[in-house]
DNA sequence: TGAATATCTTTACAGTGTAAAGATTATGCG
DNA sequence: CGCATAATCTTTACACTGTAAAGATATTCA
């Protein structure tokens, strides 16, 4: 976990950019997003406190990018989720992938859609959170029929908003365990495994298959 | 805005609690949710940095009174959205009442589903968001015409917690500006007046109706 | 080789939340 | 009423935080 003091690697790190946000994203999966510090992280990859700073300029771009990251891998599991399946079935699976993600990651998550602490600008993020919305939007458009490069029409667009405003919903709520009052699930698993996927039926599949 | 100092007021504050509660709530409507510091809200009241300790055990027992507040007003507005029309058209209100409040108070909602932030065995925000939530199963159970204190049956249950997560989202989505790459709309109540019905329409009404 | 540059450390500062102990006022009881 | 007790607020202090500025060290490239 932690890497070596400056006495054992010399001056210079070598890798320290990544190194950080490893370590910033380990923090963030052990203790959570409020469980981050900038000091602490520098203190895993055996560094000072104001070393990130010269490779990401302050704490908002380290947090960008581990944000990037969780981009990245959001968008390789909704490519994934849609590749079976009518239109309707992989639009669905897709959804089950969002909170999914959102509940095996809870510090990347809350982390991706807090824009008071990353840096929307910086390039790898835009870049990143382009995949996951390009997959979405991907399957929308076949289940409109429409070709791939095309834009959305009104309905296709209402379609994906809807979905994704579900997905987000139904994982924010379930993180901070606000549906235990009202559903009788045992675990967040069984949340997900169960009731979302009826919550998706009642809302779309009955309407689309 | 600023309460009388120390000098000009006596030792005694006299009605302290409740003079926190309004600055950190008035605090957060200025500056947002980030904003907020324990040390400046007491500054606004014209009081020590400790002095708010005594009151609330420290700043999560604060930041819960003013969760409470947040809940006690959403819950006003989601009774107000259910006095008129059919049960599917007043539970659609309800859905836009949601993300209403969210718009116009983004620190009050964004502390509201912060539970890392809250003291969730705190008494007032229990009943209070017992009320917020009451206020929505009423409605769908005039939907799936069950009687008013009866248990929700499966299908209104995804229901309830399908048109939570949506409005949800969806004022999450909106605050965050991730719709906006999506979305042609101007404003933010552009998009609560026109695209959110569409998406609940989408979703819902065709359904019900 | 030597100068320029990139990388990391040290030091310092203005913030934060809150624990502990002291000062002041209000309250309730004889 | 008078006084002990309790409630309320202040002061002081501490361990944190992010980061700006300046110094130390290694790498790179002409």
């Amino acid at each position: 976990m932690n890497e070596k003091k400056t006495a054992e690697r010399g001056y210079h790190h070598g890798d320290l950019r990544d190194a950080l946000i490893r370590a910033a994203d380990d923090l963030m999966a052990e203790k959570g997003l409020e469980g981050f510090t900038l000091r602490e992280t520098a203190r895993r990859a055996g560094v000072s406190p104001a070393a990130p700073s010269h490779h990401f300029g302050g704490s908002p771009g380290l947090l960008t990018e581990v944000a990037a990251l969780g981009y990245r891998e959001l968008a390789r599991r909704l490519v994934a989720a849609s590749e079976t399946g009518s239109p309707a079935d992989r639009l669905k699976a897709q959804g089950v992938a969002y909170v999914r993600f959102a509940l095996d990651f809870p510090g990347r998550f809350h982390l991706m859609f807090r824009h008071d602490l990353l840096v929307k600008e910086q390039l790898s993020l835009e870049q990143a959170t382009g995949q996951a919305w390009d997959a979405l939007e991907k399957t929308v458009l076949a289940i409109r029929g429409q070709s791939e490069g095309a834009e959305l029409d009104a309905e296709g667009e209402a379609m994906l908003i809807g979905i994704w405003s579900t997905a987000h919903g139904f994982a924010h709520l379930t993180l901070d365990k606000k549906l235990a009052r009202i559903a009788e699930c045992d675990s967040d698993d069984d949340m997900l495994e169960n009731l979302f996927p009826a919550i998706i039926d009642t809302l779309w599949v009955k309407k689309l298959g």
